[in-house]
RNA sequence: GGCCCCAUCGUCUAGCGGUUAGGAUCCAUGGUUUUCAUCCAUGUUACCGGAGUUCGAGUCUCCGUGGGGUCACCA
């Protein structure tokens, strides 16, 4: 069993499409279920709908899941974990309020040594617990061995206990936090590897730590990915445009293209075109790259062309705006000038709107326009170019760009010869 | 600051002790084109530094340096 565990608090970001998407192919390579959670335990932060629409992305990347669970649903078996671990002395109540952690937290960040929680509470006698009538957190004991994470990516880390420390794993409002949860989640539905951002590495040993004095047995394997930094080099946040999938959906982006930039990046594979099926043919965990990897707007703009040339005419006329085969031949032929569909849309557009005429060409283009109108239909460009300059008398440049601005609506663009092919037909829609 | 990870063109990477250090993207130039672009050709640009090991190091070891991640009763 695979999962994806997404929170509900915001966009989706690539860095996470990018974790379902290798999820997603190692499920299939494993021929094991993958299946969404939707990390919910925070429900100050839980943004309503946003569950949807990550399922929404999911479903137009192509990514297939079994089933979908939400996480505040399993409270009952946190609940019920983390009483066992404190029935066997596993984990402890703690009084510490928030504030005073806060102060011990602040010390110690003044004197510029790392925070660890003192275990105060961690052996207090059973009837100081039993009166107490304060609010108290549960946490769980740290390991005494240091923990080895065995990562297919990072390969092997060791973590100290005290670096792992004494932490948190249900709130004073009884509800558990994201590692107590999540350990306890992945056991339960028996997740064999855990595929994730490189964001998750420190947690990994707490997790473990959990299950261990849970007692499961099975060990999960893990991958943690590197992080897509933007353009300073910093972690890819909501401030880059970039980072949100819908963003990009919106900038013209196709599915397909994204999926192939995500799992190009940071990776080795043997082409680089592709789609994400022919991806699962070849894909390996042990092959990404160890370092973070910066996101190439113009990488992807390459690759989303890549894939704009590969769809056929009829749906590549669909993403620009129309339904025939004919106007997606002649965005085939813009394509050699745009990148993405908005950038197509803007190309094609403009054919069937008014024109705009540069004052130079003013008089030329009425000229035109009128021998246009009173022309006859010709099948081949050749006739028509020679009936229009033979009965406007304009000749080169005089002709060229008035004819142009005329049929395309631009000062420059593809041979005329070429989209005169796909435009005949619409010639008196055209030009008006 | 602690812990963890990383280090080849601007970017994504090939390399696995002996190479003119290769490819893609980007950029520049030339050719083709009525135009912009495409396409083709050409070109600029990289092994973070220092010690060691070795006949020989981008490749192995150590130490620096640099970059990133993370340190919540968020996920």
């Amino acid at each position: 069993m695979l999962r994806f565990a997404p929170s509900p608090t915001g966009d989706m970001h690539i860095g996470n499409l990018r974790v379902a998407l290798f999820n997603y192919i190692v499920s299939k390579q494993k021929n094991e279920d993958l299946i969404v959670r939707i990390e919910d335990t925070d429900k100050e932060r839980n943004i309503e709908g946003k569950d949807q629409e990550i399922l929404d992305i999911l479903a137009l990347f192509g990514i297939e899941y079994s089933q979908v669970i939400y996480q505040s649903q399993n409270v009952r078996f946190h609940t019920a974990m983390a009483l066992q671990l404190v029935q066997e002395k596993k984990a402890f109540a703690c009084f510490c309020s928030p504030q005073w952690l806060e102060k011990k937290r602040a010390q110690a960040k003044e004197n510029k040594i790392a925070y660890r929680y003192d275990d105060a509470c961690a052996e207090l006698p059973a009837e100081l617990v039993i009166d107490n009538t304060n609010p108290f957190t549960i946490r769980i004991k740290k390991p005494q061995e240091p923990i080895v994470v065995k990562d297919h990516i990072k390969g092997e880390i060791s973590f100290a206990p005290d670096d792992i420390d004494s932490f948190i794993i249900m709130r004073q409002d009884k509800t558990p936090t994201y590692n107590f949860a999540c350990a306890v989640d992945d056991m339960l539905s028996d997740v064999s590897i855990v595929i994730r951002g490189e964001d998750h590495m420190s947690n990994t040993p707490k997790q473990d730590h959990i299950r261990n004095a849970l007692g499961y047995e099975k060990k999960v394997e893990y991958a943690h990915l590197p992080i897509i930094l933007n353009n300073e080099g910093k972690k890819m946040s909501k401030r880059d445009d970039a980072s949100s999938v819908k963003w990009l959906l919106e900038e013209g982006f196709l599915p397909s293209a994204i999926s192939n930039y995500l799992i190009l990046i940071g990776n080795k594979p043997p082409c680089e075109v592709f789609t994400l099926e022919e991806s699962i043919e070849w894909f390996e965990l042990t092959k990404i790259s160890k370092s973070p990897v910066r996101f190439d707007i113009d990488m992807l703009r390459h690759i989303n062309n890549e894939h704009l040339k590969n769809l056929d005419s009829k749906e590549l006329s669909r993403y620009v705006g129309f339904a025939d085969d004919e106007i997606g031949q002649l965005a085939k032929i813009y394509l050699e000038e745009a990148s993405t569909t908005k950038e197509l849309k803007a190309k094609i557009k403009p054919i069937f709107e008014e024109k705009n005429i540069p004052d130079e060409f003013q008089e030329q283009a009425l000229l035109m326009a009128s021998t246009i109108k009173s022309a006859p239909y010709f099948e081949e460009y050749n006739d028509f170019k020679n009936y229009l300059m033979k009965e406007s008398g304009l000749k080169g440049k005089n002709f060229f760009k008035p004819l142009r601005i005329l049929l395309t609506g631009a000062e420059h663009g593809p041979d005329i010869a070429e989209i005169y092919k796909h435009l005949k037909n619409y010639i008196g829609e055209i030009v008006k």
